[in-house]
DNA sequence: CTGAAAGCGCTTACAG
DNA sequence: CTGAAAGCGCTTACAG
């Protein structure tokens, strides 16, 4: 690799005159340009960068991150998909700086948000609490560009989200439904709780595809909630088996453990789709309790938001949208491999 | 930030102490050494990456990419998952050179990879015809790391691969058949040709599935061939339709349009799985007029090439294995958002 | 055990 | 229009 020095050498000039003509500020007898950048492309001269980065005096960036992932199955895969992301760039300045709380405690979360934005971190990642402390918390960093992860609140100067598109969930989990049932059939839903938007936009991408086709009829014949606990979710199950007999139930969010053990136990031929791609529901899918899971891939929620404030730290590069969903991805048995 | 030299001032002491201390070489006065490092801590000192990498004389690294993309959509598909996750990278000094061909001649593949190879790449990655000549050429480039991608063969000196689990694809398109045959039924398969590795194990990897399971009969009622061919496809297609009279055929090779078409004439409600996600495929989905595609993620290869060896060149990490099978992805109608 | 000096490859004033 | 010099933050001999 040939250096801006040998071809100042080279063309008998200057290392001035040479960053002179190579950047093009002007200034430079016409004929010593030529001869240098004859010279450079015959050479195939490309700059350093880390000489560049060096003098430009390129910052290191740490992206400071308050993630709600204590105990969390799936926070931990959004943690996985964060570190090893970041872990590729650490070489050239670019590190996470990690605070993770357990459960949902206003105070707790802004405590956290402020240790992590007292180490001065370039940007800020945080599954944020939808309440007014934390909103005017977030809304006072302006300095900073703010990307919440997985869960979302308004926010003026917010830079990003990374998360779920619930009622694409919803459709695609439709689909399945219209595969399996052709000639139509009744479908029971358990859901986490008519208060959570998400589980709500779900319900409505589901009843939407299944709604809408041809002569074919798929009724809705019964939603529940289970709060997201599994033995609520076993006895709702039960119940909604015995009510409204489906012939397949869609559990659109956490506590499917204990509703499919419920299916399982009625032994009746029911078939059943998921959203949560937890242990449990990979063994229970390879055995053929359950027909598919629709999940909303935590590892790449995790890697992308690295990516996205990767692009826009070092490269300069904003998101093309502040909306990033990630794909709402379909597994079956053997999608496990 | 602090430096090298900030904590050489405040320890009273010189930049090479300083240094010897934060790599512990030894040789320091415990006392000096504790202040410093009591001074690099306080202020919580890091190094620059830069001014690191300029010294050791970080090299900059050129992949060389042989690839057969011309007019061929999925290829492209390829080529843009390497672009977009070469970009971020190039700012510290890694770059791609492709050579991008059309079809496959021996001739002129082996011209595109001596033609890579002069501008003397760090890594070289290629989709290679499985032919003696470009064998032989391949083995002899012992220096540099050698990645297949999408197409293997064998080489000793093979760095990784990059590709699809065939096996595994046809495993997840036998998922979905069983889902839409939930009480047995017959199955068409048209494949591109018996003489391609990739197609009779995508086939031998469906039949696996749907066979073994349960009373449930999936009967495999006939295999044509279509030599990627639309025209062929859509013969082949008619001809099985009229004398096998399948209730879903999976179509695990290219040349899927014509075969489609011959489906939707002959306007019987014939189930369809696909391999290949390209644009009128996207269209018969979002339609109706087939089920779902399998497809083995061509973006994702082009980008997951790049990652295995930016983590080597760069980061100094090899592969795990050197098969890297990227996932067989389901795709609804919904998928497309 | 320690410090002064040179050098990595570039950019940036400054003087002419 | 041009060149000499200083400096970015680190590491590496070298001399003591």
């Amino acid at each position: 690799m040939i250096t801006i020095k040998q071809i100042a050498d080279l063309a008998g000039t200057s290392r001035g005159t040479v960053d002179r003509v190579l950047h093009n500020r002007g200034s430079v007898n016409p004929e010593i340009a030529k001869r240098i950048l004859d010279i450079a492309e015959a050479n195939n001269y490309r700059s350093n960068p880390f000489a560049k980065a060096l003098v430009k005096g390129d910052k290191r960036h740490v992206v400071g991150i308050v993630l709600n992932s204590v105990g969390n199955p799936f926070f931990e895969e959004v943690l996985r998909g964060i570190t090893e992301a970041s872990e590729k760039y650490r070489k050239y300045g670019f590190e996470i700086n990690i605070k993770e709380i357990k459960g949902y405690n206003e105070e707790e979360q802004l405590k956290a948000i402020r240790a992590v934005i007292a180490a001065n971190p370039s940007a800020l990642a945080i599954t944020p609490m939808n309440t007014k402390g934390i909103s005017k918390e977030l809304s006072e960093l302006t300095s900073i560009p703010i990307v919440t992860i997985n869960q979302d609140i308004p926010l003026k100067n917010k830079f990003a989200f990374v998360g779920c598109d619930y009622s694409n969930s919803g459709r695609v989990s439709g689909d399945i439904a219209k595969l399996i049932l052709p000639k139509g059939g009744n479908v029971g839903i358990v859901t986490g709780s008519f208060k959570i938007l998400g589980h709500n936009e779900r319900i409505q991408g589901f009843e939407e595809v299944v709604g809408t086709k041809d002569g074919v009829k798929i009724n809705v014949v019964g939603v529940v909630e289970n709060n997201d606990d599994d033995i609520n979710s076993y006895t709702a199950t039960r119940k909604l088996i015995r009510e409204k007999k489906p012939d397949l139930i869609y559990f659109c969010a956490a506590g499917t453990e204990g509703g499919v053990k419920a299916v399982i136990e009625a032994a009746k031929d029911i078939k059943i789709v998921v959203v949560d791609d937890i242990p449990p529901m990979r063994t229970f899918l390879s055995r053929g309790s359950i027909q598919a899971i629709v999940t909303q891939h935590p590892y790449n929620q995790g890697a992308e938001m690295i990516e996205i404030l990767y692009d826009f730290l070092v490269n300069g590069k904003k998101p093309k949208k502040v909306q990033n969903f990630t794909e709402n991805r379909v597994m079956l048995p053997h999608s496990i491999s």
